[in-house]
DNA sequence: GCCAACGTTGGC
DNA sequence: GCCAACGTTGGC
């Protein structure tokens, strides 16, 4: 199983709305960056992803699960984009900041440090231990 | 609101 | 195929 993030600004579409959707999850889409593409076609159901809020918060708030592999984006219908679908799983006990982030070493070449705008990233194993021990859980 | 970083587009 | 121009993202 595989690790990810996934960003997104709470204002348009943040945790809580997540939360909202239940278990038949959400469309991941709106993505029209290949990279973030490419690692939505790497995903597989029930691989797992930290929620990050960005701009505002600046931290990851929650587990999110894929329930859906890449399909094309219902929002284009430009072919290129795909996205996949995911539900909320569980919030973090303790919401992992950017900053911290930055400042734990085991971190520093995490995507989330390194590559600021990419909004799908994939996680490490040992990174997303990091984040668990640092969110509490 | 500004600006740096980065990706994409389009002219040549 | 290069590179300048432009648009977008996201931290500050």
């Amino acid at each position: 199983m595989a690790y990810w993030l996934f960003k997104s600004e709470p204002d348009v579409f943040g945790w809580d709305d997540l939360v909202a959707k239940g278990d038949q999850g959400e469309e991941w889409d709106g993505v029209r960056n290949y990279q973030a593409r490419n690692n939505m076609r790497e995903m597989k159901k029930g691989d797992l992803g930290l929620f990050y809020h960005s701009n505002q918060g600046k931290e990851a708030v929650g587990i999110c699960e894929v329930v859906a592999e890449a399909h094309p984006d219902s929002t284009t219908d430009d072919s290129r984009w795909e996205c996949v679908d995911v539900k909320a799983v569980r919030p973090l006990p303790r919401p992992v900041s950017l900053e911290q982030a930055k400042v734990e070493p085991r971190l520093k070449d995490m995507a989330l440090v390194n590559n600021t705008r990419l909004s799908v990233q994939p996680v490490t194993d040992a990174e997303w231990a990091v984040v668990m021990e640092l969110a509490g859980l």
